[in-house]
DNA sequence: AGTATACAGGTTGCATGCAGCAGCGACGCT
DNA sequence: AGCGTCGCTGCTGCATGCAACCTGTATACT
């Protein structure tokens, strides 16, 4: 886990990217594969050195993870990769449920119709994935984009920059983000009809948009993101499914 | 407004804490009082100069401004002060209601009774502001501290970290806190009864608190919020009230 | 006259030096 | 032998130097 010279699959335009974006990208890289395990301090000097960046990005780095959450403060100064109990996580999810909700509601009451039209069309992909594909990796990691994109479409139709922003950092816990749990589900049969489940609340939220029911919308939302919960749930008694969920190494397994 | 040599009132208990927290302060002052005008790059060898801090301190406390939301970067480099819709600050205080909603259910559903005794000493204190002290400017300066707290002993009452995180981020932008707009309603006669209202929700919350009716303090939580809402249209009308609301000079006039 | 170009000033992003502090281990004292 | 104290090492927080970049202006050319 210690390479010295290389880092991780951070390969993909990283040469015109600013500094502190590349340290960005790989520290979070880093605490997500569990290479800093909890509760460990980050050592400035140490990712320098094998990031071959200067201490400034890095520390600079180190600040924005501490808002999102990744990272804490050390009362002696320095910082340290978080941990979280399953609690925490449950509430992340509630909380992203909330905002999402919140969203769903926005859409349906201000939204402009004309954003359904990609949304249709979302929808009709997952539709496809969900039907044949779903099967094979490929198919996970498919639904995982096209999920994440209906999602988005949701936020952006409620046309709210500042409650897209609150929910970007809801999300930048990644365990919390409407995706995190999918991949893990690839490797439980018994919460493979959780994906139908979903994808039907995706059709009923969108159908509520598109009549201007926002509080059905908000509803269904927020019971939504609470597949990813009971997923959580599952996962935790799934040794390989918990490694497979992004920063499931962050999870502590004793609340 | 360009004083060379002094900064404004962060003089108490400046000494001990770290330059990176004290420009914090600083920067944060200047522009919510307006010394910084929205759209304005700030330069970070001015702010250095004014404040006899070096660049690299100043640069950490505008990078933690930026997720807190005050401001923004530019796409050349730097910051810049950040302005507000008058959409974007009904959405923020939309969503502080939907989270200290959330809150408030959480404290319902799982809080630990032994803190009701705190929230009513606290509703009791609000109830002799309300009744007798409100004409007077310190009335209003101690209902701001006891609402402030009144709240902050709700969303503790949820336990829950990850929401007390996110309500921190949500208030951060001042004019959507709870006491955003308490200092501007002592210019408006026609908002003292808003006073009244509010404090009647607040027994209602806690009462539902107390009886675990988690739907009713969510409900009543949100619809409270939007009591600022209220506030904010009249002070939009009132030149002299906005004045008096924290980055009230961040919101632009026209949509 | 208008436009394009080149130059200059200022500003950021980054690297690095330095001092101060916390943590840790070893040594001496009781 | 146990405990307290002293010294050291490594680290952070901060200051500052430097190069690249963007912007704005003035000049020259069409």
């Amino acid at each position: 886990m210690s390479q010295v010279a290389e880092f991780p699959s951070t390969s993909e335009a990283d040469k015109g990217q600013p500094r502190t974006v590349k340290a960005l990208l790989i520290i979070r890289e880093l605490i997500l594969e569990g290479a800093l395990p909890p509760g460990k301090r980050i050592s400035e000097l140490s990712v320098a050195e094998r990031t071959g960046i200067s201490r400034t990005p890095i520390r600079a780095a180190l600040q924005r993870l501490e808002e999102e959450g990744l990272v804490e403060t050390i009362p002696s100064g320095g910082f340290a990769v978080k941990s979280f109990s399953q609690q925490d996580v449950f509430d992340a999810i509630e909380i992203r449920g909330t905002l999402e909700g919140l969203a769903a509601r926005l859409a349906a009451e201000r939204g402009s119709m004309a954003r359904l039209g990609p949304l249709n069309a979302c929808l009709q992909e997952l539709d496809e994935v969900v039907e044949s594909a779903i099967a094979t990796e490929e198919g996970f990691s498919r639904y995982v984009t096209a999920n994440a994109r209906l999602h988005a479409l949701i936020v952006d139709m409620a046309e709210s920059p500042t409650l897209e922003r609150q929910i970007e950092r809801a999300v930048s816990l990644p365990f919390a983000s409407p995706s995190g749990f999918v991949m893990a589900q690839a490797l439980m049969p018994e919460s493979h009809r959780v994906l139908f489940v979903a994808q039907d609340q995706h059709r009923c939220v969108v159908e509520a948009i598109a009549n201007r029911e926002g509080a059905r919308a908000e509803a269904i939302m927020q019971e939504h993101a609470r597949l990813a919960g009971r997923n959580l749930r599952l996962a935790l008694h799934h040794e390989k499914a918990l490694e497979r969920v992004p920063g499931g190494a962050l999870i502590r397994k004793v609340r």
